[in-house]
RNA sequence: GCCUCAGUGGCUCAGCCGGUAGAGCGAUGCCUUGGUAAGGCAUAGGUCGGGGGUUCGAAUCCCCCCUGAGGCUCCA
């Protein structure tokens, strides 16, 4: 909720010039110099502020709002200058006079940051002043510096209780037995009880040694350069996911990543993100990049006619991009980004019942993906107090769809636009959570972003609307699968699910003279969709076998002379490291069997090893 | 953002009580025409993250910035 207090209030005044001359001090004057005592200006936006109590409280929203009311003024008109002039007469609540210097001084300060040239009249002085106004349409604003606080920055917080929820039993989590360690480090991690080795996760190491992506330091923090391979894997991943909400019925969409904040709605939601977001000014306009797809969603949604028997209704996008400015230090690998690609379905149901409903089906949607993905997930389900009392049996009957235990966290009141939502979390190589899925019941956007549905009684309703993001961002996803693949190295080698490496099959041709047979063979595996590729180098088979180990390539075939006239082939299986006689067809059925269901798209990179590009 | 640490050929690193760079892998060329995790020889490749300072002289010492890692906090 957005309260509104009592306010700084400015008087912008465009003039031709101002001077002043200062007469004698009050008790509260601050030390000035010589040259300060009388000064012109020509051309100026003069600001007549006044400091009010209430803005003592949030002395640093106060100035960043005012300094952009007046940069929002100086850009519609043509002044050279700025100068504050402090002016207690527009208030009948000043601040003290303390907290009134510091946050002119702020202001200056703030402006001059920004590259204005800036002036600030004396504070506390009795003086005389000439104005001469321009007298355009413009040239006499007066504003209210509202000052906007979420209520989550208000008194103290209550803290969270936090249980582990087993077969409908209620467990307190330092007493519990664990079955599982991925369960007992995300536990500790939530609870803030985890110690750190201090190690740099293993994927990020691993994305650009299999040249997956890589940083761009010449972009802002935490955007990637993704490179072929890492680029089919994010398509792949973005068709898996298309795939999966459209099957049940979601509508994909496309809207905007940047959004005005000049309107209400959005404003209100945005604020809700607080300092994480990208923002940027053009002439006119305060704009913010999206940090998810609810902007455009919900935009969407209020233009559309609605009746509860469209409902519920979801509409999907994939957001590339995503932007939250995360502070530096956090923005790491694959991990935080400050750009990110993620999957984003908003369902709107047309009551608290039928979100539950959906929200349970959407808990079988999320854990289906971890097992296309072959990722192990952990679950927090978190509530508030008065949502687990009214619907207890539900929240119990919700946890079991998960099939394990899981964490579950009960908030005192809501801070949030939800009062409930079911996160997912990879545990990774140092046991630390990588939160994927999610899945929120929103109770607050619908009436915010105006969208309304004719009910059947055939009066207008606010809906209530689920977010979820079946998979959890696209990068998360892919980090995820590289932790994995740092974990299993301990038992197996590391590689990726199938549908998803880059090279399926290789061929491994021994000498010059067996490189039109391998490629032909090539041709078979690419007509039935297959990613293969031909090791036509000139090199040893060891150092082509040890290269494919490298490039974590499921299945390689080396040809010689024996083959070209037989119809098997030795097959090396990267999974068990066995290797077995197969002839063509057999692999190709394996591969099918292996990937059925999931997307495929073609390798893009050139067959010829020989051709390729080491970014 | 704050605290701690780091930044040397494409990659991994050595050199760092000041005297203007070195290895392995990789790359390129030649030789080798091969059967399951590095065949041989040779060559090229570095404004030592950027800027400033101290000094006769700085990769090396000092300051600022950039980038990266870990922690604090939050999240997809």
């Amino acid at each position: 909720m957005i309260q509104i207090g009592d306010k700084m209030r400015i008087l912008l005044i465009h003039s031709n010039y101002i001077n002043y001359k200062t007469k004698s001090k009050t008790k509260i004057a601050e030390e000035i110099e010589e040259k300060q005592k009388s000064m012109r200006f020509e051309n100026s936006l003069v600001v007549f502020t006044a400091v009010e109590k209430k803005d003592e409280e949030n002395p640093k929203l106060v100035v960043e709002n005012a300094v952009k009311e007046i940069k929002d003024v100086f850009f519609k008109l043509k002044a050279d200058n700025i100068v504050i002039y402090p002016y207690a007469h527009l208030s009948s609540s000043l601040s003290s006079p303390d907290a009134a210097k510091t946050i002119l001084k702020e202001m200056k300060k703030a402006l001059a940051r920004d590259g204005f040239k800036v002036e600030r009249v004396p504070f506390g002085w009795y003086k005389s002043f000439d104005i001469s106004c321009k007298g355009h349409p413009l040239s006499e604003l007066s504003r209210n510096i509202v000052v906007e606080k979420s209520s989550e920055e208000k008194e103290e917080e209550e803290p969270s209780k936090f249980y582990i929820l087993h077969d409908g039993e209620l467990y307190n989590p330092a007493e519990y037995t664990y079955q599982s360690s991925d369960m007992e480090k995300l536990v500790a991690s939530e609870l803030g009880k985890m110690e750190s080795t201090g190690e740099e996760p293993p994927h990020v190491k691993i994305m650009k040694e299999k040249d997956l992506a890589d940083y761009e330091p010449s972009a802002d923090v935490g955007h990637l350069r993704w490179y072929p391979k890492g680029r089919l894997i994010r398509d792949l991943l973005a068709d898996y996911v298309y795939n999966l909400v459209t099957d049940r019925g979601a509508m994909p969409v496309e809207t905007p990543i940047m959004y005005d904040l000049g309107d209400e709605a959005i404003k209100g939601h945005a604020e809700k993100f607080g300092e994480r977001q990208y923002r940027m000014e053009t002439k006119n306009k305060n704009l913010m990049l999206r940090y998810a797809c609810c902007f455009g969603a919900f935009r969407i949604l209020s233009d559309t006619f609605l009746t509860w028997k469209n409902l519920p209704l979801a509409i999907y996008e994939l957001s590339t991009y995503s932007f939250r400015l995360e502070k530096r230090g956090e923005v790491v690998g694959l991990k935080r980004l400050r750009g990110f690609t993620m999957p984003d379905m908003h369902t709107i149901c047309t009551d608290l019942k039928q979100s539950m409903e959906e929200f349970d089906s959407q808990i079988s949607m999320c854990a289906q993906t971890g097992e296309d993905l072959q990722i192990n997930y952990e679950a927090i389900m978190r509530v508030t107090d008065d949502f687990l009392k009214d619907n207890r049996q539900w929240v119990m009957n919700s946890a079991k769809k998960v099939g394990k235990p899981i964490l579950l966290e009960i908030l005192p009141r809501r801070k949030h636009y939800w009062i409930c939502k079911m996160d997912f979390a990879a545990i990774d190589y140092l046991g630390r959570p990588i939160e994927n899925p999610t899945i929120q019941i929103d109770v607050e956007s619908g009436e915010r972003f105006d969208i309304k549905y004719i009910g059947p009684d055939e009066e207008e309703q606010t809906p209530i609307i689920i977010h979820c993001s079946p998979t959890g961002s696209i990068e998360r996803v892919i980090g995820a699968l590289l932790e994995n693949s740092a974990i299993q190295t301990e038992d197996k080698p590391p590689m990726l699910p199938v549908w998803l490496t880059p090279t399926q099959v290789r061929i491994l041709p021994i000498a010059e003279r067996h490189l039109d047979f391998a490629f032909n063979l090539a041709k078979e595996f690419k007509k039935n969709d297959i990613r293969i590729d031909v090791d036509d180098r000139q090199e040893t088979v060891g150092k082509k076998i040890r290269s494919a180990a490298g490039d974590w390539v499921p299945y390689v075939i080396v040809v010689g002379d024996n083959e070209l006239d037989s119809k098997e082939f030795t097959v090396n299986i990267r999974e068990t490291q066995e290797k077995v006689i197969m002839d063509k067809n057999e692999l190709i059925e394996r591969i099918k069997a292996e990937t059925n269901g999931m997307p495929f798209r073609k390798l893009p990179l050139n067959i010829k090893l020989s051709r390729r590009v080491q970014f």
